[in-house]
DNA sequence: CGAAAGGTTTGATCTGGATCAAATCGCGGC
DNA sequence: GCCGCGATTTGATCCAGATCAAACCTTTCG
């Protein structure tokens, strides 16, 4: 057993599920009300803080999760340090690998967050047995792929203003309170993680950032908090 | 109807199961006879010559194809012509994107190559009736989720030499005839397409084929011929 | 409050890969 | 066999982003 794996059920709380965030998501959307029992009876409801790690790169994965709130970063790291960020996920995503015992990436906790755990085996089961479930499993997936596709044109294609545009873009579309126009939102990842994301330097996010600001796409009120007045034109900038 | 659709039915040649190459692949391979069977008398065997496109980016798809032989690259194009190749797919993989009608990439055969088209609609159908063919297009899904990640790591993080040595690499893992160390094998890219998957342009590309021949770890017997002494050395370059 | 420690910004300089330019190769057509 | 044309290689130069270095904020904690 891993260290998360363990921590997880020490650290948890039993699960509700008729007031979850997650109770319509890709998972607990497709169970029957008899499955959602089931599996809420071997659920627990956990708090990560910044950082921690919720399945380590070349692990074996025990469990799964849901996001019930905050944002997961999948990393990927090389043997000399290097690090790369493949993937951002938001409540309520589902978090794991299906039908593979051992993970190639790891998935930390970006900001404070609550999943909600479950048993590898026991969700396994319930794909076989529920075809809705491997639906909406296999749908998660595809649009997975699509945004890591487009990922790749901007690590391979765009310069890095276009990169800096692009995750602001990304991020303010995924956070919530927004209007048709303008975006508010605090930014779950230090200028690092963004660098990383981006296939850049925290130097560069910095400097592109400023430049940003001083040309009047974005206000930064703290380093962690983004205002954007017109998301067409940070959208134009993106490319 | 769009373009290349019209022209599959046209061009193609009816479908003899038994014989082909991707009866045991992605989709076939989880159908049952009856299913084949079905699937099979609204399919057409057609041939692609290099170049040809397959799927248009933005088109709406009204077919799915399997690839019998030769190589896919899937593609992004930006506005402004950047190009960035997020994908090749080898025979028997299946080509298309389930649950959404508007495709985000374009498919282009790389090489000469023969697909198996049949229509979108009945293929929905069967995923919607098959659980086995929907786990198994999701295990396709997931496989692909892992090699686009890879690749993210790969454009984001990688030098031009550990870009060119990954990408032969990638090719010569997939080409069949190859020893336990060495390899030897056709480029079923260009330069120009080579320099549109690593985010790099054809000279550097060209330039560092050339550094890895003068260092010996490929020999370049033709433009598109390489031969990999040891496969372990270039592992090793891609780091 | 003041000191220590991260995280972030800004500045100066360097460099890997881009860009611009020109051979050279290879191949199909005549 | 020779010509023409696209693909590839090679060379010279440039520049976007990396690296090296040094402030400058915040936050935390004694």
């Amino acid at each position: 057993m891993d260290v998360a794996h363990s921590e997880v059920f020490h650290a948890g709380t039993p699960v509700a599920c008729s007031s979850c965030q997650a109770r319509h998501g890709v998972v607990c959307g497709a169970l029957s009300d008899h499955q959602l029992k089931e599996l809420g009876r071997h659920s627990l409801r956990r708090k990560v803080d910044a950082g921690a790690e919720i399945i380590a790169q070349g692990a074996e994965t025990s469990f799964y999760s849901n996001i019930m709130r905050g944002v997961v970063k999948l990393c990927k790291v090389m043997p000399d340090g290097r690090q790369q960020i493949v993937g951002l996920q938001f409540a309520p995503d589902f978090v794991g690998r299906p039908f593979v015992r051992e993970s190639t990436l790891s998935a930390e906790a970006a900001t404070d967050a609550e999943i909600c755990v479950f048993p590898r085996n026991l969700l396994d089961r319930m794909i076989a047995e529920t075809p809705e479930l491997q639906r909406s499993l296999h749908d998660q997936a595809l649009n997975e792929l699509d945004a890591a596709r487009e990922w790749m044109l901007t690590l391979g294609r765009r310069t890095a203003e276009e990169k800096v545009a692009s995750l602001l873009h990304l991020i303010a579309t995924h956070a919530e309170p927004q209007t048709a126009i303008s975006a508010d939102f605090d930014l779950p990842l230090s200028r690092a993680e963004i660098a990383d994301f981006l296939g850049l330097t925290i130097e560069t996010v910095s400097r592109q950032m400023t430049r940003l600001r001083k040309r009047g796409v974005i206000l930064i009120e703290s380093s962690r908090h983004i205002v954007v007045p017109d998301m067409n034109e940070l959208e134009k900038i993106s490319a």
